[in-house]
DNA sequence: ACTAACTAGGACTAAAATAGTCCCAGTTCC
DNA sequence: GGAACTGGGACTATTTTAGTCCTAGTTAGT
């Protein structure tokens, strides 16, 4: 139900791939160790590089760095680069729309939108190319099992 | 970045409407209430029986109520019930996908989905109807402020 | 200074998902 | 029997998304 963009899943691997060294990757390269098009891994690395995600080198021999360690990047910015801000509704906040009267709703999904916002928030880059899929939140699993 | 699809709004907009009362509400009640094309409506009011979130009464005089009390009736099935399972990528887990070895992501994606199912599940279509927005959860308050 | 290897940015196209409409069949009430 | 409904699916239009390509600018090496 909830989508997650192709490119907001291409973004986070292409910054997996970035995070395990910090050498310099050029969009072609990452392009080939992925699998993915170079075309499309360039505009990927060139969305991320515009929201500071990733740092360009420009000229021969440049390419991108990880702007900061992978422990101080949560996925929810990355997600947030590729496909703009987290929001689980149209209506969210500014606009007013002209069914606010039977929108008593509204509050509730903004509540909602913190929610996921925060779970996203937590969950680091570092965590996420764990070699063992780390657990994300303890207090869920004890609450209810690992999940399957 | 999460987008719902505008039917799961439609659905909860739906739901939230027949959660006023008791009574049976034809498709095209609803629709002139809340504004929105017959059609569409009705289309939706399918998908929620379909899924037993609502039960259909058929013939004249026929129409819709909800299954169940809306305490029991969470944001997460209206959901699921109009756009599928919920899960933030598409590699769910049964599927393998051919980029695995790099994909070590994999274990926290769906870390992330449990949490974002979690907090959904865990919202009632009666605390979406409050007429004052209720707080969903109250940690995330304490520990962030209430959201603006 | 020239060339090769890069990124920046945006225009453009193709493909797929979404949203929305319509139609016909079946059920129930009066 | 006719009117008022839902059930189910086919269909179309629209919007999003994904992916490609082109031109300009930057840097390293020779």
């Amino acid at each position: 139900m909830l989508r997650l963009s192709k490119f907001a899943d291409y973004g986070c691997q292409v910054m997996a791939y970035m995070a395990r060294d910090k050498a310099v990757h050029s969009a072609t390269e990452v392009a080939a160790n992925l699998g993915m098009a170079a075309a499309t891994v360039s505009k990927i690395l060139k969305m991320l590089a515009r929201e500071n995600l990733v740092v360009s080198l420009l000229g021969a021999k440049g390419g991108y760095v990880l702007a900061r360690h992978p422990l101080e990047i949560s996925v929810a910015e990355i997600i947030n680069a590729m496909d703009g801000p987290i929001s689980i509704t149209e209506c969210s906040g500014t606009t007013s729309c002209e069914r606010e009267s039977f929108c008593s709703t509204r509050g509730n999904w903004q509540g909602i939108n913190h929610i996921i916002q925060d779970a996203l928030a937590k969950v680091t880059l570092a965590e996420m190319i764990a070699p063992k899929p780390q657990i994300v939140n303890m207090r869920a699993i004890r609450s209810r099992g690992v999940p399957a």
